[in-house]
DNA sequence: CATGAATGAGGTTTCATTCAT
DNA sequence: TATGAATGAAACCTCATTCAT
């Protein structure tokens, strides 16, 4: 297998030997515990290696820069949120529509905050790393997974467009980013983890009655 | 009030003569210019300075870092749409939830995509200029000035408890930012204001409807 | 009487009005004041001025340059310390060889130690400033005192030659200089003060008894 | 034993491969050579890296910061001197009191003046770079090695008390500094070689005489 | 393959000095 | 005369990246 570009975003090689994957494992770790240590700004090639046991340049054969660690170890942590938030939907099926968003959204939850601090610090890098693009992709996945469990609700009789689910999803994603930065306490996330189920389960359910009429229309005061 | 500190985040001196506050003012806008240009990573003072038109000694009487400057930016950001918030909140005291809620959600709305590009520029260095900490207080305002408003909502009860509005303002301020962040296009935008109000609306109403139960129940499949 | 030189090392106006004179004193003294705050390599022309409650400006109406700021601060203190001995020596003529050692080495120790802060905070800065020329003239003043002074000496039959004082001026002034440097604690200087007198006199003694042969013989082992 | 702080005045690594010894030692001397040709405003560290034929960034890899360069090269020197010193001493052992000082002050200015422009360009920065701290240790080195030699003089009773020789030592030091901070010329240096002996010898005599009475009490007049 | 010494462009910050007001 | 805002050269230091060993 050769090794591919020698700049861009993407790893170097893939590892196949046993030997690579752990050398891998633990730059990602240590990317990790460097961002936590000592901040973004503060991240640097060197001090990842070293925390992750190996030399600058060995981290140089697996990485073909910086950005490149870190756009895959961002990217690491958003795929496996969206296999969470798919394998939730995929479970939920034909079920009614408040137990699929309980179950879709405490999946989201759960699987970002398993990890508090990982996932605080990689808010603090994702603009400087192509986070919004990466979010996207990510976003697109679980999105498409929601649409796809919605239109199985027994209860619902025809399922919310994609400007719905987009909207829930922002609400989803985008609370749960604020709560989180903003310093979380685990009760806090608790209440985000139950709330956020009302939230989406009313909007959900408001858009729904709403949908004969102009779309997306609220109430007129 | 001269602030004299040679480090720390606060702004240097105040302006005392007529040509300072021009200065002051070129340096915040020439801050967000590049930023829009170049991005966080490419944001230098060197870069700031010129594009203000004064030397780097002179931005550095105002600003006691890069950080500082920066954060004095964000401030001023998040200040402007705190003051928009409490403005229609305190405008639309008395009035039906409904109304309230979307007077209360289209200023924020508007406060933020006025100048779109400033927004997204500014969330991209927020996390490395204790933009949490800066959102923290601004959030704080906007609580309160929301609190206030639906205490006086004619058709509610008992208003709803902080943890309640707290929430309400994650999803606002969370899914706007996540909007934006994915590269929001006008459409998206207009979208976004009026599913807010819905999602906003929806979600206070049904948690009214359940303040005599347990607080914060969603509806159990 | 008109503006000097606008570079070099003097002051460039003799101030001849009152309030001239009180501004000078007072950058001198706050530049002593920095030095002691902030050491020599934080002593900035701003600073200065801002202690001394004047306009960077200002400071610069009566000093060139920095440098000829220090130099005239040194040069007063140098001059001082010269003065004191120059007086002890007129006063102590005629008496006998002891005496004479003993004054003049007390008032030097005395001149040096009245503000001890002061003369530490002069060493530091001596070596950038020109010290040594400084040092050398001041010098050359009090052991022309010292032997006009011996020459009086009623218990001495030829007085001793330049180099000699010169030696012992060397004695004194190096010693002074180290015991204030390492940081002397009162007793020390006391002990200082004693000392230098013990090692003066019998190293006068001694050259004076080894005169008649090799000049500076030291006893041979 | 490698010492990694980011800031302090110790060294950053110790060599490991070959190539890096030659590196060091070619930073340092380039210091002593930028310190002469350029005095210790101008020195910078682009420039002493530039004239060891390395790179700036190379010269941080093995001092934190430019202080941390100056106290090496600093420390060195003191070192060294301490060093002849001690020899001197361990050499001289019971051998009489004359001898014994003649060799040791023979060994302190033959050290500091085998470089003189060394001795005097080190002289200029000390004070910016903790000297007096270190001359501090290094005197405590030379005066335990002078301490333990007179103890065994044949010809002295009862050694001198630790005072006295800090006295002697002050003189020797703080003369040397003294004479060769003015420009010493080598006929002036070798006087002060000689001088230095019958000074601390006379005084050394002068102390152990007057041991009897009041400690260091001079003669009166 | 791994290592880690070396590179050097580039960023941040300071400060002596000037000059319009 | 006094002021203090402005200047900008120059210093310090970092760190992504390379490559000889």
């Amino acid at each position: 297998m050769p090794v591919r570009a020698r700049s861009g975003i993407h790893p170097r090689k893939t590892p196949v030997q046993a030997r690579s994957a752990v050398t891998v494992g633990a730059i990602s770790e240590a990317t990790i515990q460097v961002l936590l240590k000592h901040g973004g700004s503060r991240l640097t090639t060197t001090r990842v290696a070293e925390r992750a046991g190996v030399s600058v340049g060995t981290l140089y054969q697996y990485y073909p820069n910086k950005e490149s660690l870190l756009f895959a170890v961002l990217a690491d942590h958003l795929d496996h949120v969206a296999s969470a938030v798919e394998a939730a939907c995929g479970q939920a099926r034909h079920r009614p529509l408040a137990a699929m968003l309980r179950a879709a959204i405490e999946a989201f939850v759960d699987a970002k905050t398993a990890r508090l601090d990982v996932s605080i610090a990689l808010y603090r890098i994702a603009a400087e790393v192509g986070g919004p693009a990466l979010a996207k992709r990510a976003g697109q996945r679980s999105r498409k997974a929601l649409e796809a469990m919605l239109q199985t609700a027994p209860d619902v009789a025809s399922p919310p467009d994609p400007f719905a689910v987009e909207m829930m999803w922002a609400a989803m994603a985008g609370a749960t980013r604020h709560v989180l930065e903003a310093g979380a306490s685990p009760a806090m996330i608790r209440g985000l983890r139950q709330h956020l189920v009302v939230l989406c389960q009313s909007y959900m359910r408001a858009w729904l009655r709403t949908r004969g009429g102009q779309a997306g229309s609220p109430t007129r005061a």
